[in-house]
DNA sequence: ATAGGGTCCGTACTATAGTACGGAGTCAAG
DNA sequence: CTTGACTCCGTACTATAGTACGGACCCTAT
């Protein structure tokens, strides 16, 4: 499997085929050469099981909140052996993450609120601008 | 209170003058009637709570993930009587808030992964590519 | 009454992350 | 040996949420 045409390889990443091509432009994928003889399959990029698994790396550090930037930063820094700047990283977006998961949870709490208070009683409009007076 | 020029009215909702006036090109907050007269205090709008509050939701309700789109909705819905969509609303959003907790978490725990395999040993890079094959 | 800080408003610009388009080239199958 | 799908690439456009700017006006304290 490592023959991917950009379609193939943008449907592992679950992405599109543009988005790729935005990445390679970002410099978070590289473009693989051109196999060269122009006469049998030159001329059309191929994509292999390494540039699938840095692909996905791609969407679940999006995931965890890094910006693209971000992510350039970790992918050049796997290449190096800066462990420190490596776990800095990781170490200030699991606080970030912390952070996030519990606003989260608190505007949960209080959408819940908002929908039983909703769905319960029938007069009148739910008390939708207080719905996060607590939050 | 009810006399916040728009500095105050902004500071008071932790946002910036020029996202005041943001919120009101996007219809979200209303642009009060600037005192006629003009002699007396005149031709420079003021903010009271209740604007405040709107604010404060507009803000919470961003936090909850809700586009300025929805809670333009959200706040059109304030002055109705239609209980149903407002639920529908907050209970889509409650799903999509524990889809996302959920991924965070997941990735979280990738991240402290990373950290810890990262914080030992001291040779050679850290397996950043491989952080979140599991997550 | 004047200086300087705040307000008002339209317009333009920014950042982030894509998405779309158009034309030229390539490749496999009929 | 041509057709049709796919690829390549540059450039342009989109959405979301602001942020900045510049000139005119207003208001208060000195």
């Amino acid at each position: 499997m490592a023959a991917l045409t950009i379609t193939g390889f943008a449907r592992e990443g679950n992405v599109g085929v543009e988005t790729v091509r935005y990445y390679q432009r970002r410099g978070l994928l590289d473009t693989p050469d051109r196999p060269q003889g122009s006469g049998a399959s030159g001329s059309i990029r191929r994509y292999g099981i390494d540039d699938v698994r840095r692909l996905r790396f791609i969407r679940s550090a999006q995931a965890a909140g890094f910006t693209l930037e971000q992510i350039g930063e970790l992918l050049a820094l796997d290449a190096t052996d800066d462990r420190a700047r490596a776990r800095e990283l990781a170490n200030e977006r699991i606080e970030a993450l912390d952070a996030k998961i519990q606003e989260l949870e608190r505007v949960r709490a209080s959408l819940r609120h908002l929908a039983r208070e909703c769905g319960s009683g029938s007069a009148g409009p739910c008390p939708i601008l207080q719905a996060f007076d607590h939050a």
